[in-house]
DNA sequence: TCATGACATGTGCATATTGACATGTCCACT
DNA sequence: AGTGGACATGTCAATATGCACATGTCATGA
């Protein structure tokens, strides 16, 4: 579970309430790990009862600040470093395409394109970010910076799949160049 | 939930067991939608219950085989036709970029090194499941083509990771290109 | 014959995730 | 004074998912 890592790394940066938390994951983290509300009020206290936060103030309507101790500190590193990266992947867009051998051409191709634009919307999206922080709309800090590389993330991976449904719409019988143009040859080309 | 329609899918293409369905999602499509077996029989059941599929045929050791039922086959058109895309992305690797900046720089270079590998090699992986579907090692019908397309996917998403987590390790302030050119102000996340 | 490993299906529990519902506060506006 | 909307936190139930354990079959070779 890496919601309780995402919310103690978040924690890291500055003290915030569930509520900020909840803002945060649904603008910046929400399109790579979502998590309701519920989630996050219930994970805080849990990471409060084992001493890994602790309340930094209570605010006006009953919010209460959570501020990372040092034993937080220490688990969101070892997390990083020590615990292996869960290269699970969940796309029911790709899944979907295993099957659309049950649609007609029409179905298909609608689909398809739907899907591009959709992508390249949301690339688009990224890509503004990306730019907004090589601008330094957000300062220089290292925090923005690691934001920054996951903004690029982002755009690569919606552009991809942008790229991908295209490649898919215009037929890929058609076109015998597969992925692979740039970056540098691995080994076994064909085509 | 997309595992059902999954199931009946892959019901669509030939009758199988639970077993079968299992090994498929394990090298097949594990790798965009993971199921284990006990999820995999539990849902064959409800299925089965719901008259979407039927026992097709008991063999050896209790092996049972299931089809699809003409109201399964129409369930899974209308997932792929009428139910909106879901485009929840779950990428644990996306999100710990976000908390880099709590790395040393050698941490951080050591650990990005070790994803660009990890990323190359899966897309090798989908590139010569891709080339092999193009020789027509799997047969032209439309399912083969299918997979083709989803197989695409995986290298492309694959291919896109490895050349991020590479341009991430270069230092992405040197790197003014980012994905593409063009764009407003705008954004906001922060706070 | 006996052990082994691939085949095949399951149960049970723990945890994760989602969605609906519930409660109350503060602020701005009418 | 009253209303609506953003703020803020939570509970509860229903699902979904993952992991460990359990059971038994069939074919192969030692």
């Amino acid at each position: 579970m890496s919601l309780r890592h995402a919310l103690l790394g978040l924690l890291a940066e500055q003290p915030a309430s569930g509520w900020d938390l909840s803002r945060r994951f649904d603008d910046l983290l929400g399109s790579v790990w979502p998590a309701g509300h519920p989630q996050i009020y219930g994970e805080l206290r849990r990471l409060e009862q084992e001493a890994f936060i602790e309340v930094e103030s209570e605010g006006p309507r009953r919010r209460k600040a959570y501020q990372v101790t040092d034993l937080g500190i220490t688990e969101v590193r070892r997390w990083l470093t020590d615990v292996e990266v869960d290269h699970t992947l969940r796309l029911e867009a790709v899944l979907r395409s295993v099957f659309f051998w049950l649609m007609t051409p029409d179905q298909l191709s609608d689909h398809l394109r739907r899907e591009a634009a959709y992508y390249e919307a949301v690339a688009a999206g990224y890509r503004q970010l990306a730019e907004a922080k090589d601008r330094g709309d957000f300062g220089h800090g290292p925090q923005t910076q690691s934001v920054r590389i996951a903004a690029e993330a982002g755009a690569r991976l919606n552009t991809a799949l942008g790229e991908w449904a295209t490649w898919a719409l215009n037929g890929p019988t058609v076109d015998a160049n597969p992925a692979e143009p740039s970056g540098q040859t691995e080994s076994s080309d064909h085509r």
